[in-house]
RNA sequence: GGGUCGUUAGCUCAGGGGUAGAGCAUCUGACUUUUAAUCAGAGGGUCGGAGGUUCGAAUCCUCCACGACCCA
């Protein structure tokens, strides 16, 4: 059903708004374009103060004329001068101007400037009586009119809402939300970079998949008319990535999106980034050390230590981390001992009585969903600091071959976990088609990972042993930033749209 | 999907049956080195929406919308 895009009912025609409008009218009036078409600058409002700051005694100015550019976020009026802040994506610096410098007619265009407007100044650079270096303002140009008054620069932008819908008011008015999105830039890049100097290739896969697999969700549906099919936005790129592997391209990784038609909560936004790693000739062991080794360098670079404090602990990337098998992780959390040789009756009882709840379509768990079942309850969210929890049970691990002392009850698959959040997902690839096959079908009864005919025929055809792992990086960012909710470290978060 | 809480001026927030409030922002005036500038004055509201209870509702009740948190 679609409908018609409705008025934005919260577009405040009022009176403040009214006011700007009008002066729109009065500067054109003056001759004056609000909206030019490019400035001149020769410095960064950063520049300016990396290069004078400290070098000028107070009362000395520069003989240097800078040019700079930036929005207007406070104003301080004195009469027949007056201050004000001005604020570029490097920094903020003061400007000071006056009626003499400016001369009368300039000097009333400038205090008729509003908090949001765009300027470009001209001017040297000076120390006031108090200390601040600033810029005295010989001339300057109106760059583009803001229409709408910031949100108080004290506070902030403190609704949770409207921080989320319009985004670019809570980067200008919150320090914070923008330190974390610089931090998932350098986060994403420091990934980037490291898989590059590795040799490893960066690769696309498809969006738009017309079976979803490689994961168990559910998928967002949409349709190709041309084609005249259903098409699956993707859940995982995984099963592409490996008939690249297979195909001959030994070092590849994807860094995208996925999504997943399933609740949205703190922790689960419908579309989120992961970065997926294929190495052949590697197993999981490898992959503990490059995901270690990945993931502290994106950590340093992110945040600037790899000893973040988090909710008042001290978050520790140094190496060697914690390593535990997810049996001895339940043994320890739960007190049940030999798990190994408990049957799925036995620790259903355990979880009977203890209150723990399974997943609703859960009617006839295998022992493997049982020791998931109660990892998460028990062991998950205590996993404070970086630690890798190894050899999931195969019934639930349909893509990750099985140990090599030849337990088939168990793969080589492990869990990342930082700050109690799962971050990552890795294992050594199940490489063997005949058992691919055989693993699809005998979960084909209930929602697990889905049969896929036409990856199971590139599997034949021979992959090496390989090692692959996915790290999520908006739960690898909330981690070391301390976000209690998905939110806020991506953009734009799915909200319901607004009547 | 369920529970709890929230939605009051552009922003941040008070007010919990009896005339709609403050600070910042805005507007007017004063002030030529201020910095949350200061001082004097003014304007600004469908109290999220719709019903209901009441002589009277921002306030109590019901439903709806959106959001936050917890649970599924």
């Amino acid at each position: 059903m679609s409908r018609e895009p409705e008025q934005d009912s919260s577009e405040d025609s009022n009176v403040l708004r009214e006011e700007r409008i009008e002066k729109l009218s009065e500067l054109r009036e003056k001759g004056l374009e609000p909206y030019p078409h490019s400035c001149d600058r020769t410095h960064e409002l950063l520049e300016v103060i990396e290069q004078y700051e400290g070098e000028i005694e107070e009362g000395e100015e520069t003989e240097e004329v800078v040019k700079v550019a930036g929005r207007i976020v406070g104003f301080r009026d004195m009469g027949k001068a007056c201050f004000f802040d001005l604020k570029d994506g490097s920094g903020e610096l003061q400007g000071y101007t006056n009626i003499d410098l400016l001369g009368e007619e300039d000097y009333e265009v400038l205090k008729d400037l509003d908090i949001g407007d765009f300027l470009g100044l001209e001017g040297v650079v000076f120390v006031t009586n108090r200390g601040e270096l600033s810029i005295k303002v010989r001339d300057f140009s109106l760059l583009s009119k803001s229409l709408h008054p910031l949100p108080e620069k004290w506070h902030g932008l403190q609704d949770v809402e409207k921080r989320y819908r319009q985004r670019y008011l809570d980067l200008l008015s919150n320090e914070s939300t923008r330190e974390i999105f610089v931090a998932r830039s350098k986060l994403i890049s420091t990934f980037r970079n490291t898989l590059d100097q590795k040799g490893f290739l960066e690769v696309e896969t498809p969006l738009m998949q017309p079976a979803a697999g490689g994961a168990t969700a559910e998928p967002f549906v949409t349709y190709h008319n041309a084609l005249d099919q259903e098409l699956y936005l993707r859940i995982a790129p995984e099963l592409y990535l490996k008939r690249l592997v297979i195909g001959g391209m030994e070092k590849v990784y994807e860094l995208g999106k996925n999504f997943r038609n399933e609740g949205v909560s703190t922790k689960h936004n419908p579309e989120f980034t992961t970065i997926e790693i294929y190495k052949a000739y590697a197993d999981y062991e490898d992959a503990m050390e490059l995901t270690e080794e990945l993931i502290t360098e994106s950590t340093r670079e992110a945040i600037g230590t790899i000893e973040p404090e988090i909710d008042g602990r001290e978050l520790d990337f140094s190496s060697p981390w914690n390593r535990i098998s997810m049996v001895s992780s339940v043994e320890e959390a739960t007190g049940i001992r030999n798990v190994k040789e408990k049957s799925v009756r036995e620790l259903l009882k355990f979880a009977k009585e203890n209150a723990v709840e399974l997943p609703e379509d859960e009617s006839d768990p295998t022992w493997g969903e049982m020791v998931e079942v109660l990892f998460e309850e028990y062991v998950e969210e205590t996993l404070f600091q970086p630690t890798f929890v190894t050899d999931f049970p195969t019934d639930v691990s349909p893509l990750a071959k099985t140990k090599r002392d030849g337990d088939e009850e168990l793969t080589e698959r492990f869990e990342v976990f930082v700050g109690g959040i799962e971050v990552g997902n890795a294992f050594t690839e199940l490489n063997d088609p005949l058992e691919q096959r055989e693993r699809f079908e005998s979960r084909m009864e209930g929602d697990g990972e889905k049969k896929d005919e036409e990856f199971l025929r590139a599997l034949e055809y021979g992959m090496p042993p390989t090692a692959g792992i996915g790290i999520g990086l908006d739960r690898l960012l909330m981690a070391i930033t301390g976000s209690e909710s998905i939110r806020e470290v991506i953009l734009f978060p799915a909200l319901r749209r607004k009547e």
